[in-house]
DNA sequence: CCATGTTATGCAAGCGTTTGCACGCTGTCA
DNA sequence: TGACAGCGTGCAAACGCTTGCATAACATGG
């Protein structure tokens, strides 16, 4: 970057106009208040030149970056892919770019890294970190800062959210297995500080509740995260409790290949003995043996619907706060089946 | 962001002193330019009002940014999380973050998007979307934006590249299969247009030529893509051309789960019939059926590395262009065994 | 033909920083 | 005691842009 870049008044003083001229072509919006002449040849330069508009200057005086922070918990979870691909997309159609940020559960790392996003002149968040009473969003709204959650939410109504509507997808998963005919189901939950493992856990309670089963013949055991090996504890642990469980239903696909793996080591097969339905519908879930029956998510509709979200709320910040749940959708494979006799 | 935030002169007000001493304080660099006594007073005036630096002003001013704009070709497929996550990780340990953008092969959105990242001062570009020979590296190289690539390279040799070293790779997979004592082999190689797919291609053939082998029984069917669906059809028409192939060597996970699907299309089985290898180790390639023997890639390592490089090229511009390449490994699991008979 | 409106352009302030330079104070040495 | 070095702080320019206002040129209507 030697030579450096073109500016404004290079433009300007090559076609002879003033900077502030330029300034007008430059920008669509002013465009029209220029004579046509002018414009085309003041754009003419502009291409010779290479002129490229400096974003931090444009930032300075007009308090909007056109950028958006996305703070994710993990990307290396298949879930937040396609996520992280509809937000940019949708950020992108409107002229906006998404910085993206990895960072663990603490919130001390958690508050540096949205207080460096915030120095940066985001000009709001898309948090996918979100707990169920999370005082980094609190902090967010309390000094304005537009922020959607995606993928889980903050209880508090405070912020906007988009996630998967949980309570239908446990309906649907709860339904399936007792169409099968399974009479001592039990559901794995995630952790009770976050929505998706505290709704799910609702979900599933709701559904047996709707059934004709006896809600003494559902089990609901907590686990401690969402991980493969976290599902394997879980599932052993619960059949140790709960000896005559014959379904399970987890909160995640991770947590079911664990529930394969504690299968396979106690001698027993899926779904003879247990079935088993995930939840997201990861990819390659249809490749894994058996093929997991789960929940499928629309992950990158939620996407794109953050997106949107976020934007309308810099737009008009005083708009409601929405909650957009997406429909789920059941996809029955080879994990699950009758129970056995 | 109603009332706005508070700004070096706000801070310069609450503590008496003048703006600019404020400005040497909160940069650590320049922090022993001020007596200690003031400084701890401003530093305590800075955390009561919640200072926190603009940096579209000091990027205006500094010309430098701390942003890395990173393009990807396609963030949902699974090797590039994990590079992103070691960019993200290497890069924020030096106080910079990342732009995301994730752009097709059209190489117009490609210089639309790196355009608009060049507007936003990006000290530089990590870039996942290079080609053999690609102008759009060039034109980066021309204006002399610090570019790395990452998992491709481009082979004109004017930028930095961070890769896995294919050449051990493909030897590893081709020594495996010979060990086996299969005697035709076939690769079914990704596009020519990338050094992935150009690289692997050279790799199997100096793998078999250093062999005991005939040449002429190494089969090479070159793939126009790396998806399932490629590697499917790719597997097929192989077979038709060189019906005594008894393992396939892929230049991606994802085409030998294509492959799988091809086997069992034709009735046949893997590994019985057709040992197959993929490459990359993509997540939950143990849990397909039959558990994937691939070459393990170090995709974190290669992140970091990339993060380690563009900074390194960012201090020296003028530093020598290097190539990185990380060892792969091979990872044996149960897609290969000994030919029939 | 003058007052008035309309339109295109120029002007300049200001956004929040960084940083070279000037200034004033203290202490040291001839 | 005066010259001077050294240190801490203040001053002001600059970074590249947006935008309200001033101005000039020109057309319009009474």
């Amino acid at each position: 970057m030697t030579n450096k870049n073109p500016t404004l008044s290079d433009v300007a003083r090559a076609s002879g106009v003033h900077f502030s001229t330029v300034s007008r072509v430059m920008n669509p919006a002013t465009r029209q208040m220029v004579s046509a002449e002018v414009a085309t040849r003041v754009l003419a330069e502009a291409g010779r030149l290479g002129y490229r508009p400096n974003r931090a200057a444009s930032t300075l005086v007009t308090r909007k970056s056109r950028i958006i922070g996305v703070v994710l918990p993990d990307i290396t979870n298949a879930v937040f892919p396609p996520i992280l691909l509809g937000i940019e997309e949708g950020l992108r159609k409107h002229g906006y770019l998404a910085i993206v940020a990895n960072v663990g559960a603490d919130e001390q790392e958690q508050l540096f890294v949205i207080n460096r996003l915030l120095g940066q002149q985001v000009d709001g968040l898309i948090l996918a970190t979100a707990r169920r009473h999370d005082p980094v969003i609190k902090m967010c709204i309390d000094q304005n800062v537009p922020v959607v959650t995606v993928n889980r939410s903050d209880e508090t109504g405070v912020a906007s959210c988009v996630v998967s509507d949980d309570v239908v997808g446990m309906r649907l998963a709860v339904e399936h297995l007792l169409a099968l005919g399974h009479r001592h189901i039990a559901h794995i939950a995630g952790p009770e500080n976050l929505s998706t493992g505290h709704v799910r856990r609702l979900g599933f309670l709701a559904a047996i509740q709707a059934s004709e089963l006896d809600p003494s013949q559902a089990f609901v055991f907590e686990s401690s995260g969402y991980s493969r090996e976290c599902g394997k504890a879980a599932l052993l642990a619960l059949l140790r409790q709960s000896p005559q469980t014959t379904a399970v239903v987890t909160g995640s696909d991770l947590v079911a290949i664990g529930c394969y793996d504690a299968i396979r080591e106690l001698g027993l097969s899926c779904p003879e003995d247990i079935s088993v339905v995930g939840h997201n519908d990861m990819p390659y879930m249809d490749m894994i043996r058996p093929p997991l029956t789960t929940i499928r998510i629309r992950h990158h509709g939620i996407g794109t619907e953050a997106a949107r979200l976020i934007l309308q709320t810099i737009a008009s910040p005083d708009s409601a706060v929405l909650d957009v749940r997406l429909k789920p959708e059941l996809v029955v494979r080879e994990s699950t089946a009758a129970p056995r006799g």
